[in-house]
DNA sequence: TTGTAGGCGTTATCAG
DNA sequence: CTGATAACGCCTACAA
């Protein structure tokens, strides 16, 4: 291997590539950035000598001078529940095929540190940004503001986005799971789900159309902890005295759902004769569990990639706009 | 609002805090990143007027100037399965918490990109790398070298690591498991897994302690494609035959584990009686599905903060390490 | 405790 | 098509 210049720093630099090349550092970069402009025998040269010498061109230096730093951040809750880990997957392979990297920034459940985090984030001057939720502080919004960058806000519905929308209509997924539960013939409903934001609004969307249409809500329980299987038992133990003949019950989350179904084994309420249940995310316990429920699908994939696409697009100049995505009901044996 | 000077750029300089406050850009600096080192009441005004201009430092040119990048670089294949899902969010949080930022950088299944995905990381020059597996290229581990920086590989054991590792010893898992069958006093024994390469050294593993403690092995089968239900299903079809009063088996992916855990039901091979079987991975479907089935678990939490542990240690300038991480085997109904 | 000078490695801009 | 020059915004090193 050739002997490495590392005059003062301790990598190869573009002028050294230039020297090794008989050329201008200009030139090296242009071989980089805009091969066209440059002489294809030039761009051999130039080629061979960043080849032979290692040299990975310093990305600091060149966004400090372009003021592009080919960088976006995605800033998520986290990553380790399936939704928004195939979603930042999916969001981080179709930037990286336009030449983006991805930046990862966590907020945490309930998103409670998204104005430190952000802060640290626009620090690194992204081209672009992928927020979660269209709640943020005034904070927030102000620095996203001053940074002039664009913003694509995923997951949930705003009368009021700050540009970008990707957005599931969850209080529409509320009422089409009453919908179809009017549709088999049910009159009397329940329904639980956590005070996260979403949570709330997937129930208030499903509690408003059941009574628009006539029916009795005889439950709508917040819960007080988060979503899982033994708060799922624990309200459907809360809610058998009140079960008649033949309840429909949403549950806007699966791992809910799930605890409903084991409990109402227990009890020896009959599913989904005497309680229909319909859950939330399709996820794989309402697929391979013991007994399958019905539960309403959403892409975790299909938003990362349109995520993508619309963020790519404002950075290239378009217009700010709003994408629905769709959601879809898995009848299964519960229902 | 104050107004906000933007000379040329866009954005605030810390030229703009420091006329302001009425110091020197080096006291605004020192405010931020040495505040040890201002007097109280200089700092106090400092604030003042970072907070009135909503300066955001930019962290490329500090990088540039002080040669650390306050970023580290996950290279992982994907996180939208839970396992690095997880590991990755805990490497974040814990780095996070250090003041340090995560770039996250995808090769896709088999790790095919890992080089140039490398190569367009190392340009951000982060200050510590975190690989998957260690299985690399001359040509990513002639860039690490060249980048001269901290690296940590995890998940896949390794006897020439470049640097760090945390590990799972994947081929002493698979004889955990071979000891936990002879234990039930099994002496005949089958395994399955994709051709992946942590997959086969657990079977290997499993394969090598079966015989070294005179068991049978009546079948060693690599998948043609990679795991799923369908292959498991098809997998224990053509195992049936060979089948005889009872046989152990090893799957080395939960997926596949569950998929003939199905196929058995529906051929009438009797589990455990008859056909005893373990998985890997501890995912839902091992725990929740219509049979639960044993299965091997390992801590992606775990693994993620123990590799977010030793980056930081090196970045600090403390020594190389190999950090072995535990395995558990979670007995159900299936054995 | 605070300030001055200079450079980090690249690219925009304009000239040839 | 290629090159010279001057930023980009901050921090290291040294000086006061």
């Amino acid at each position: 291997m050739a002997r490495r210049p590392r005059d003062k720093s301790g990598s190869v630099r573009i002028i050294d590539v230039a020297t090794a090349a008989g050329v201008a550092p200009m030139t090296v970069s242009r071989v980089l950035n805009a091969p066209d402009r440059v002489a294809a025998a030039t761009a051999a040269r130039v080629h061979e000598a960043i080849e032979r010498l290692g040299y990975v061109p310093n990305l600091m230096a060149g966004g400090l001078s372009s003021r592009r730093s080919r960088m976006v951040a995605a800033v998520v809750p986290g990553i380790g529940g399936h939704f928004f880990g195939v979603a930042v997957q999916r969001f981080t392979e179709f930037l990286g095929e336009a030449g983006y990297q991805v930046l990862l920034a966590l907020t945490g459940p309930a998103g409670v540190n998204e104005d430190a985090v952000l802060r640290s984030v626009l620090g690194r001057r992204p081209d672009g940004v992928l927020l979660t939720g269209s709640d943020h502080s005034p904070v927030a919004r102000r620095l996203l503001r001053d940074a002039a960058v664009p913003v694509v806000e995923m997951w949930d519905t705003s009368e009021t986005p700050m540009d970008t929308l990707v957005s599931i209509d969850h209080a529409g997924l509320g009422a089409a799971v009453a919908d179809f539960f009017f549709a088999s013939g049910h009159s009397r409903f329940a329904a639980a789900g956590s005070r996260f934001p979403r949570a709330t609004i997937r129930r208030q969307g499903f509690a408003r159309r059941v009574l628009e249409r006539g029916g009795t809500l005889l439950v709508d329980h917040t819960l007080n902890g988060s979503n899982s299987i033994t708060a799922g038992r624990d309200v459907l133990r809360e809610m058998a005295p009140l079960l008649g003949d033949r309840t429909a019950f949403f549950s806007c989350h699966d791992s809910v759902a799930f605890g409903a179904v084991m409990e109402a084994r227990v009890l020896g309420i009959g599913v989904p004769h005497r309680l229909a249940i319909c859950g939330f995310g399709d996820t794989e316990v309402s697929r391979f569990s013991d007994a399958p429920f019905t539960s309403v699908s959403v892409d975790g994939k299909a938003m990362g990639e349109s995520a993508a696409e619309a963020l790519l697009d404002r950075m290239n100049g378009g217009p700010p706009r709003h994408i629905p995505l769709p959601f879809e009901i898995i009848p299964r044996a519960s229902t």
